[in-house]
DNA sequence: GACTAAGCGAGACGGTACGTCGCGTCTTAAA
DNA sequence: TTTAAGACGCGACGTACCGTCTCGCTTAGTC
């Protein structure tokens, strides 16, 4: 029964996603209205209210829903500098597409608006990739690559702080040796080395 | 007559900038509205838009009134990592001061969508700091302490990053030895040494 | 088989018509919406719509089973003008409770935007008081207390029409001796009479 | 200071009032919608809140506007009978004309539903009403025709009623006698006679 | 005693209008 | 000429019900 129900609802769901998508794309969060996006899904409104609590929430669920999606932890590669540097750049690809890092802009004020929103952005992004760095960090150590009092936390925001800085706030373009610059500057802090 | 003019002019403007300052204090920027400013400054909306192109403007305003009255770069200290750690303390300090910190949260999206407004931010913020930290960094150089070919540009990203990060997105606390820990994760990667 | 069938239907119909002569008791007929009603009922929206077009015919279906149930022509009395009183005053009665009162009130507006429902509220309302009245007339000129010639609707108008202006339009409180008084100021208009 | 803003104003005001009486006359008071009115104005629907508290007020605004502006009490016609059929035909014809006649409809139940609605409605034209016919009861005394003790209230519930009860309940259609026989109906109640 | 078709509960949906908020513009009178 | 005051057009908000529409479940009576 719940199934059948959420069949039609699914249905719904997909032509908003993807309604929101293509808006954020073309305007970006700012210009997301939910009646924008009710009129391109040819949905009603309540129906968009019934599921998300408004624009913020949906903009955060097509972010999530793509950063889902696309992302993969780097696997075992042998090498630690080489994971962090995909790992890192993985998400200067994402952010660099167009439409996410729109989407990153402007959510990021929201979040300190609405707790809820934060709690689950939080939780789903930057918890995740947290976790999935502490992984690599992991492996380092194991493979006696990093020191074993490695700071996972600060490590985290010595990797991505960088990345976000030139989304947020200094505007200066991606380039494609960024990851592998921002790796270099913070591994020498956590590798194992006689320094 | 044309100061009589000004004297006005000048009365106004600090009015509505200390009523922005205190509303911005009470509620942030996304509950800062010109009609709420107006009326707490004891001023007509038409005078606010004379001024500033909107609330954005205004909240940028106050933040650059604030910092750029707040903050001074560190003189010599003779001690680079000295320099730094109160160099990157003095933004936590700043950023940490709920004031601040909102405004900055809540004007970051607007960056993104107002293009003058970030060049504005750019400018006066993002470029100021960015000249101060090069003093710094030049000072080290010429003390040994530091490697003559250091990244300006990446050491103030790996610098700030992690702070506004932390700010900005992952909503951790800032703890007082912050700008200390990050300090010394980057400066292996500009410091003069054998390695 | 169709008894059966009727029978579950029978029960949903009396859920409804009870739960919408609650919600009408407690709120009147604008804040009826079928929404309550169906909650109120324990009954699905559709199991209400199969039956009536909607809140107005419902509210016109409880009004009907009330005003049915609850009236009776008065029987011969003997005496014209007692039996007049008597026929007035049953309304007045009727729409002196609050229930009724208020989904008169509450229906009136609806009569002249949908045709249907106004048909059925003079056939089964006004049509019915006028042929019970034209009875009392008879009776009243086979006495002969009135005049052969009395106008019937005119006299149906002439006493009906105070009583709902008082309720639907001035606002006054019904009292006691209103059926009385308007009997009075219309009888020496169609009683037999030497003026 | 105060006049040149209501310049403004009355411009919208006028814009209204006009769109609305179109709007009412099309379609009735059912199908009145602010938005419509707003659209057809060419004004904003915030310009009619801050004037109305609703689409019920505007009704009758308008309904008060055409009536005022259309109504006048019959002058001395030295004749009491010819005054009365006077008085209520003017009422008949006002309420014959589809205009009011369908205001009215529409506006009787919102009377019940919002009690400020129907103090002004009362004040502003039960009240008029009931003010006027008492200078006619009060010259028709002077005069010798009337009892000198008529009951005003009931002889306006008793000359008006029947004219509404045709309107709203029994939908009999208004026709040119209408006036005079009620007069006549009432009238032997509230004469000077010899009854 | 299982089958089947109707009626039913539940509730999602497209839609219309609501009444509100804040924007940035505009108009006017007073200083 | 600048200001305070505030009305205005506008666009979007989030909500309430409308009446329609599936969708299994329930429940007789029929086979």
């Amino acid at each position: 029964m719940a199934e059948a129900r959420q069949q039609r609802g699914v249905h719904a769901e997909r032509a908003i996603l993807d309604a929101t998508g293509e808006l954020l794309a073309e305007r970006g969060v700012h210009e997301l209205t939910v009646e924008r996006v009710a009129a391109r899904a040819g949905v009603a409104k309540t129906t968009i209210y019934r599921r998300w609590r408004g624009k913020r929430e949906l903009a955060l669920a097509v972010l999530l829903d793509t950063i889902e999606t696309a992302d993969a932890v780097p696997g075992d590669l042998g090498d630690t500098r080489a994971e962090l540097i995909s790992f890192v750049g993985a998400t200067v690809r994402v952010l660099g597409s167009t439409l996410m890092g729109r989407v990153m802009q402007g959510l990021v004020s929201d979040l300190a608006a609405d707790p809820k929103l934060a709690r689950a952005f939080r939780k789903r992004l930057v918890g995740v990739r947290m976790a999935e760095l502490a992984q690599v960090i992991e492996r380092g150590i194991e493979r006696g690559d990093l020191r074993p009092d490695a700071d996972r936390e600060l490590a985290h925001e010595l990797l991505f702080g960088p990345v976000y800085y030139r989304l947020l706030l200094s505007g200066s373009a991606f380039d494609d040796g960024l990851a592998e610059r921002v790796v270099d500057s913070v591994l020498p802090s956590i590798a194992r080395t006689r320094r």
